[in-house]
DNA sequence: GAAACTTACCTCGTATTACAACGTATAGTG
DNA sequence: CACTATACGTTGTAATACGAGGTAAGTTTC
């Protein structure tokens, strides 16, 4: 199953479902490790399906630094244009922790929710 | 844990987590049975904490009804003012499937993103 | 029977978000 | 020197949640 948006059903609702995760996804994706603008697109989109676009993902980051949850470092060199690695301040973990505490939560009431609406596939 | 603003962290990422979900909720909160307006909202507070302001639920009710997911009768009687009780229609009943199957693959993923956050706590 | 309270429905303005489209910069390739 | 690929960044648009405020109907209190 794929997170972006489907061409086959205009409908906007998968969007909206990922509104306001992917600040969490974003710094959930920084926990064990440093990466670039572009590497996060592209893990959240292979481990977790969940395609961003770039004109979301930078704007989210910029956020992000401006609150001083992660902090940026140029690397030249390796390949073409120079990366700008993103890493998570302390701050940052603390956030983390936050969000993904409160998320827990939050998952498992919407399971509790639409475990009967599911329960009719098990027929 | 409860889902509503809370006074004592400003902070809104709470609120940004639940946009786009709180469609679902009210649907799946209409799955088994009819409700109205100020019900969906005490229901969804007291099965799931999830806390909606009225300036929210009245919206999406309407957008639901305008998209014909959900159909609406008056009720007189009973108690005070008249209630407006409202159902899933067909159509309503297939999208709360499609939004719950989607929801679930989405839980997934958020799940095994935030594993190794929430791994922290269990030392 | 008038005032106060309760329940219920609804609307408008604001803040926030995701993202498509577009633009810029660096370096390698034919 | 075009052409391509990689990477970063910005702007305008559409959609959402909700606080604040309003209407309406019935019940209770004095």
């Amino acid at each position: 199953m794929v997170f972006g948006p489907d061409p086959e059903r205009p409908d906007n609702w998968e969007r909206q479902l990922k509104k306001g995760w992917l600040e969490l996804a974003i710094l959930a994706s920084l926990w064990d490790e440093e990466l670039y603008g572009l590497d996060i697109l592209r893990r959240l989109e292979k481990d977790t399906d969940l395609v961003l676009a770039e004109g979301t993902v930078y704007p989210i980051l910029s956020r992000l630094k401006a609150d001083g949850l992660v902090s940026t470092k140029w690397v030249e060199g390796e390949a073409g244009h120079p990366r700008k690695y993103y890493s998570l301040t302390p701050a940052g973990r603390r956030r983390t922790v936050a969000m993904a505490r409160y998320a827990s939560g939050f998952l498992g009431s919407i399971r509790k929710l639409i475990a009967p609406v599911l329960a009719k596939e098990d027929k």
